[in-house]
DNA sequence: AATGAATGAGGGTTCATTCAT
DNA sequence: GATGAATGAACCCTCATTCAT
């Protein structure tokens, strides 16, 4: 039961933290929104930054949790790198601004948030240079620079994403495999 | 004297903005940075809004003035990438946080900055769609959706800048193009 | 089984209040002092306020029933005095914020108990009232304004107290009686 | 100006923190009793603390100031004495319940005002003491424990004022300087 | 035109009290 | 009876904005 609205006040602090940001955020929004008193959310966080904090440590779980199913073995990398970025953007259709959360660098919290932030980071382009590295490997993907091609993996998928080019139509995900894996040039 | 204050208060406006963000940003900070009277920016400025959305206006002007010096002709198309990228490689690393200020989407302003925003993205866009479509019908690159093309441009750039993954090394750029030329794959 | 709580519940809260003062006390802190639930204070007393008066009237029943022990007829004046000062002494070593609570007038409570503590003060006077008197009608005293005798008598053994003069050197207890009795006058 | 309103507002505070002591005093009270708005304290304390320390340092300026004129050369110890209890009379009859924030131990406040009222308190003895030390020199007193005998001078000075004893009559402090100066003793 | 003192709405947080279990 | 999770009134403090000078 505890727990149980401990993930209540998790799920309402999420939208609105996506919704205002994390400034603009009124805990009063966030207790209404949960459907609980304002001083409740006191019983379970020590302070708004702190709840914050948990919103985002959720929120990344559950998208780290995700992204590391993608790395099953035995499949082309053409697959895995289209799973990637599909996992992406259903992601970002179902939380889109708690997605922009992790992505983008807020500046509003603790010097070790931030550092949590930057930690993240590294594990999603970890991912993402496991991809590569197993690719590489195989022969699949010329040896280029894992970090650096993992950073363009993920840039290209976020900005397409968000730019909201992919939003209804659903080749663009393998044309944007053919683009990464092929290049523009003719 | 009059437009010279209104630019005193812009820059000292633009460096308290991307240090503090919109929200944290102080009015008694941007005076004092810009070594006025609190009193006086609303002699210039109708409101804390109204000064960031001037700013972010003037950051964007300076943009785009620089972006639309790509275009020239008569180059090859990987010449204009590299300058493409070089040239926010050059923005990030003078004005990293004011840049993060365009490139992401503030949740903190009016409606109608989020429309100057949206529409700034898109100029943005173009120049790389133009820069795509000329290169295209040169036959430099294959025929692909160019709006799409171009955001990839954008991801590849800005997510390679904003790892830092290129503070200190040049050569990156030319990588960076290469992979975009041609891609990963072997 | 009931009163046993209840005198658990005085206790703790006497020995939070004594550390805390009135305002800044908790009643969960006193509760688990008494290693009971908070909720449970109030099965027993009404409010924090209640529960204050209580522990007042607690602290003030014990340290009446102890002055009153000195009355005791047949011994010399000066014996009583010292007595008096000593006991003083004692409760003040034992109970140093209860009696500090006892001492000041707290403007943080009721009416009614603001007047229980007029009541109280009026309680000790009297006892160093009746000490007097029947050191005047003995004799053993000059005839003076017994109140104000009183005052003084209880004025001087609580402010030697408080200045930590006597904390540690028992021969001051005399002197302090020599002086109340002879004067400082040559 | 400025300062002019710094007092406005240190004597609204001493108003309302002598009627409501600390914890219950409110920044809004002290403002309207200022006659200013909320936020203007702030420009002049930068806390709830903060002014309370002010105005405790203020208070007690200002009695030490009238505590060293009493020091006067050349009149004898009973006038002194006289002065001394009538110097108190007045200012707690004026400023009744300031003098008790001065008096009393408040818990509620920085350890470095703690020192400072302990500093203070000693200043007033030292007074006391200054009085006493000069007497039995000139043989008007007998030769008795100076710290100890100021601190009896002290207590019944304010025990007898604080009792409210002598608030209409006068005739009370030349007996309550009889009694310090000969005792009760017959 | 320029200032900065004054303002007060707004929001995070605490904690006495209630009440369902 | 005993509990402690839930509540929301209350209060300190911040800061964008105003306006008298």
């Amino acid at each position: 039961m505890k727990e149980g609205k401990r993930k209540v006040i998790i799920d309402a602090a999420a939208s609105i933290f996506a919704r205002d940001g994390f400034d603009r955020a009124k805990m009063e929004d966030i207790s209404s929104q949960a459907g609980i008193g304002k001083g409740t959310i006191y019983e379970y966080f020590k302070s708004k930054r702190d709840l914050f904090q948990e919103v985002i440590k959720h929120a990344v779980d559950v998208y780290i949790e995700l992204l590391k199913g993608i790395g099953a073995e035995g499949r082309p990398f053409e697959e895995k790198l289209a799973d990637f970025i599909q996992l992406h953007k259903e992601l970002l259709e179902k939380h889109r601004d708690l997605a922009n959360l992790i992505m983008k660098e807020p500046r509003d919290v603790t010097e070790s948030t931030r550092r949590y932030f930057q930690s993240v980071k590294k594990d999603v382009v970890d991912v993402a240079v496991n991809l590569l590295d197993s690719a590489i490997q195989k022969g699949e993907v010329r040896d280029i620079n894992r970090r650096m091609g993992a950073q363009i993996i993920l840039g290209v998928t976020v900005s397409l994403l968000t730019a909201g080019l992919m939003r209804d139509e659903d080749w663009d995900i393998d044309d944007a495999v053919d683009i990464i894996l092929h290049g523009i040039s003719k």
